[in-house]
DNA sequence: AGCACGATGCTCT
DNA sequence: GAGCATCGTGCTT
């Protein structure tokens, strides 16, 4: 199947958020591949978006937002952790897309940011690295054709620090339960 | 089924 | 030193 390249990232972080439901995580690691489809998402960017890790100008964790579209950010949370994003837009505009689920071979749902990457046994060392196969980790086009009529929009998750306006925009996406590749 | 809480370490003020 | 883009457990209804 397709890898997706720098351009499918390169573009506005809501629809390469949306656009990721359906597609195909994959690592690769000693000849095995570790996959699943991506059955949850968020958005965030930009300078304004207070819930962004960006919104507060670069710093050491969240330099790689600031850069090129495509590539891992992958950071630690609560002590135990690892939450998996990719970045999107151009270089020097903050954004990124979190995964937050996806869904196994046997169908299996893989239901929250932290235990996808424990599923896939994604950790910090893929940080700044490229979504593509010569890193190990990448996105595929599944081919699955993901309606409208399949996707979910609500607010983020965990993010009430940022006040009312930003904590209720609706930029995350799931996949709906019912709807089958 | 839903809420409260503790775990645990890194990041930035 | 405070708080965090979370999760599992254990308790209440």
């Amino acid at each position: 199947m397709a890898e997706l390249e720098r351009e499918f990232f390169d573009r506005d972080t809501l629809l390469v958020a949306r656009e990721l439901l359906g597609k195909r995580l994959v690592r690769y690691e000693d000849g095995t591949r570790h996959e699943c489809l991506i059955s949850e998402t968020e958005a965030y960017g930009g300078f304004e978006d207070v819930a962004s890790h960006a919104h507060r100008g670069k710093t050491p964790r969240n330099t790689v937002m600031f850069g090129p579209a495509g590539v891992w950010y992958v950071y630690f949370v609560y002590g135990m952790h690892e939450m998996l994003n990719v970045t999107t837009g151009a270089e020097g505009y903050p954004a990124a897309v979190l995964l937050r689920g996806g869904v196994t071979n046997d169908g299996r749902r893989i239901d929250g940011p932290a235990r996808l990457t424990k599923y896939l046994a994604i950790d910090r060392r893929y940080n700044r690295l490229p979504a593509a196969r010569s890193s190990g980790l990448w996105i595929e086009d599944s081919g699955a054709i993901v309606p409208d009529s399949a996707v979910l929009r609500t607010p983020r998750i965990g993010v009430a620090y940022a006040g009312r306006e930003w904590s209720e925009k609706p930029y995350r996406f799931v996949l709906s339960t019912d709807y089958t590749i």
